[in-house]
DNA sequence: TTGAATGCAAATGTCAGACAATTTATGCTC
DNA sequence: GAGCATAAATTGTCTGACATTTGCATTCAA
């Protein structure tokens, strides 16, 4: 057998695939026109219904951007961070649910990636970031916020101490990570108890980016981690023995 | 304004947006089978090919599968990690290529997450993958070797280093950022010299991941790192005098 | 009774042609 | 030269049809 996986691809998997892989070879450039629908569809020898199916396969990606009009037409797209985020999260989300995996070996990929951040971060982060990390917690502290904007202030607290290491690579690859656990969080219910260990961890973690000690930033999660994980165990044990 | 971008969405968007929110909340579960694109385009009161070009966006993002015949249609797809890899690699790669992302910017990503892996590996790896990466390590000391061929054994062995921390999760974050480095590598025209001294360091991290020795294993990616970017800079600088 | 061949039904894959909506360029008028 | 109407090009959508694939029931023969 030649491949794993022989599918008679489709002609409009195929076609994608074409304009995909020449896009990724650098044969057609940014903000470059494709050629009309029309013109496609008698290139591949196709009809324009297929051709279009092909075209939104790879707008589905953001490859391509399409226009109506006289000068219309799908263009090359530059994926740009912000674009790339949603899917990065979406499928994300999706593994994480659909894999069993388990919340620990989830929460260690999530802290071992955020640890990584933590030197980078504590030697660059610029005040505007340590400011939005008081905004989180201050807001984090409110007894009155609800279970799901807490887990979203979480989220905003952490995404402000990655993004604090200046590299948007590193955001990048983080954001997956840290913003698909948060439906995995959110089955936590907080009590105020817990509520204020993990501000208490968040605060230290803000002073330690304050004081550059990176050490003390990295213990923290560490610390954070587990009760994290000693959390989700005694909600899961809750869980046990209601049943 | 309500939405910084209040798209007038195409009708074939907004029905692959509603299909996928269904998947996302898990109103649709894995392996169940969509309605018929009759049916769908009845449901949706558009017609049976705009219904297909939602239908791709989705199978685009692997989100369904289809299957011609009787019993056929469409299926909620299990996302494996598997089938995430080539679609996170090659998003990754275009974002580093469209977006001037520096030789430095990316190398620091890459090596500040794998040296987060190094602990995890060091108590973990297996035999086997000790064995991948001698074997790759091998590979990259025959002379006769290719540019191309040397980074793929590059790939491989990194890979192998990230897969001994033992969480699919990780592998699977890491693998982005590893892989779609490998374009940005080959512009680095390898000497013998070069060669060599890559050859050193990766025995030395098999060496520590062996001895379980994770300080070691982050020392020699961080050597690894500086190397790695001093030369690019060389390449860059002959370059520019070239010029 | 069992087995295989056949045909039917349902579903996706593909095609052709048409019209609608949108955007830009063009040319005309004043 | 400015403004406006018109034309042209392109994507978005619809309708209807046919091709292909696949499972299942039916039928016929051993």
């Amino acid at each position: 057998m030649k491949k794993p996986k022989p599918k008679p691809a489709d002609l409009s998997a195929k076609i994608a695939k074409n304009i995909r892989d020449a896009i990724i070879s650098g044969a057609l450039i940014v903000d470059e026109r494709l050629p009309s629908e029309a013109d496609l569809s008698e290139q591949f020898n196709v009809s324009r219904p297929t051709v279009r199916e092909a075209l939104k396969r790879l707008a589905a990606q953001s490859l391509i951007r399409t226009q109506r009009g006289a000068t219309g037409g799908a263009f090359v797209n530059r994926i740009s961070f912000q674009d790339a985020y949603p899917q990065q999260i979406t499928t994300s989300t999706l593994l994480l649910s659909m894999n069993d995996v388990s919340f620990d070996v989830a929460c260690e990929a999530r802290y071992t990636l955020e640890r990584a951040c933590a030197s980078l971060s504590a030697a660059r982060r610029t005040p505007d970031q340590l400011a939005s990390m008081r905004t989180e917690i201050f807001r984090q502290s409110q007894p009155a916020l609800s279970d799901e904007a807490f887990c979203a202030s979480d989220v905003a607290f952490h995404r402000a101490l990655v993004d604090g290491a200046g590299n948007p690579v590193l955001s990048y690859q983080l954001a997956g990570a840290v913003e698909a656990m948060q439906p995995l969080m959110n089955m936590i219910t907080f009590t105020a108890r817990s509520r204020a260990a993990i501000i208490d961890l968040h605060s230290q973690i803000a002073d330690a980016l304050e004081a550059s000690d990176a050490p003390r930033v990295e213990a923290c999660l560490t610390e954070l981690e587990r009760y994290t994980k000693e959390l989700a165990q005694n909600v899961l044990a809750a869980r046990e023995t209601r049943t």
